[in-house]
DNA sequence: ACCTGAACACCGTTCAAGT
DNA sequence: ACCTGAACACCGTTCAAGT
């Protein structure tokens, strides 16, 4: 992967931490049919969402823009950068709780999950992505931000905000990524959700360590391999948010106040 | 990656789920000195935790062996093979519980997460790699069946076991996927977790965008990074295990159970 | 300021040969 | 049965040069 890297650079944080003022290449869009980073952006996330993350290389990239593979290197530093750039950049597709003081955080806490996993879901790449960055990016600040603010409405006492945070949004991310990666392999094998699970049955039936997760998927309920997983998608995010509510209630136990309402952001003692 | 491939291979489903008897390749050890898959396997693991995902190649491999590139591929099919191959391996280190009918289930279910969690950050190449197979070979599915047979325990009617299963376990596949991404970007920078934290804080810091998380971050307590994970992961599985407890209740409560006990495996209504 | 071409140091894998 | 060597079709990136 780092090959033919003659004088070994050292390893950044992200490209959003550079130093220096903001960046040394330009941003803007000067001339109207000239290369500039968004425009490459763009086609990145085209390719990306088009042919996989195994198949996207700078050399692929520069043919779809009609141009020599390091014209590129003039916009962004590497590879790397540039898939953290394009991973930011469908982070903004999430679409976030607007400003609502009255509406139910459960309600806000599942619009936010289902956004998250829909952006997962229609851009494979994104889950390893995702697990190899920093994830500091604008985009990437805004949707924690805003997913802070939701469970922060909860009501739970201050240092239990972001394990809450976690069982939340690291349970979408599993979820999503497994999801992603089903849908990526029967696009592959060029068959369809139902189909590919049918093929995979038949294969796996018959052989004993398997009995028992088949048994188990029977007992899931929904015809299709999609309607399974919503129903699981939702008991999940369920358990999560009666388990939020759980312990809100025990620490309003505690603390004397009544199990519902929970008075905004609980500040530290 | 899928490079220099001529006449292009149908995209096979699992290494687990060949056609044919078991492998036309040999899998046992021969002769002391000779190849054979275990061996492998056993190196190309060893490789792994050392160099990283990035850097495994067949032809380091190959190195390692003692031996050319394509000696390899006497044994496996493709890189990818070997790679699903040495993953399972590795999801073997994930000590299950006995089988000791008295054990809470919350118990075996917090031993469960946390050797899954403790797996996951030991090979921070895992958990790339648990995303992009289907994860049916037999110590993944020796895995899936304890994880299961515990969460069947917990007494959840059997459409809701699916849900609470995915609500544990894609959570700490998330936690730990973020946790192990950390510690190979800590490596990588040749710098502790802490001093690494210090690092990015003050590359942030002043930045608006990234106010509001850093006042989160102190509310969480903990003084090192690792206690604040502790912490969190703690957290974030106690609140997972109050909801299938709510959520028990509340079937519970329809069929006129108790609160407390259940009645193992629930079967399908 | 922006883009190109050639080259370097790698990849995974095929194929024909060796033993 | 097992292993090698050479070759093919790719990579990311550097560097010197062009406009």
């Amino acid at each position: 992967m780092a090959a033919g890297r003659r004088a070994s650079r050292p390893p950044r944080t992200s490209v959003w931490l550079e130093d220096g003022p903001a960046s040394r290449r330009r941003t803007g869009a000067e001339q109207p049919d000239g290369l500039d980073r968004d425009r490459i952006v763009a086609a990145s996330v085209r390719l990306l969402d088009a042919d996989g993350l195994a198949k996207f290389s700078m050399r692929r990239l520069a043919a779809e823009l009609g141009v020599t593979a390091m014209s590129v290197y003039w916009y962004v530093e590497t590879k790397d950068d540039l898939l953290e750039l394009a991973l930011d950049a469908v982070l903004g597709e999430i679409a976030l709780p607007g400003e609502a003081p009255d509406a139910d955080w459960r309600d806000q806490l599942r619009q936010l999950a289902a956004e998250y996993r829909r952006m997962l879901v229609g851009h494979p790449w994104v889950s390893p992505m995702l697990g190899r960055y920093l994830n500091v990016g604008p985009r990437a600040m805004e949707f924690a931000n805003a997913a802070r603010r939701v469970v922060e409405r909860a009501g739970l006492p201050g240092p239990l905000i972001t394990g809450a945070l976690a069982a939340v949004f690291q349970f979408v991310y599993g979820f999503g990524t497994v999801e992603a990666n089903w849908n990526s392999r029967c696009r592959a094998a060029g068959v369809g959700s139902d189909e590919y699970f049918r093929q995979v049955f038949a294969r796996v039936r018959g052989r004993d360590e398997y009995a028992a997760s088949l048994d188990l998927m029977e007992q899931r309920g929904g015809d299709t391999v999609d309607e399974m997983r919503q129903r699981d998608f939702d008991t999940a995010l369920e358990c999560v948010i009666a388990g939020i509510e759980a312990m809100r209630g025990r620490a309003a136990g505690d603390a004397g106040a009544g199990p519902d309402g929970g008075s905004a952001a609980g500040g530290a003692p």
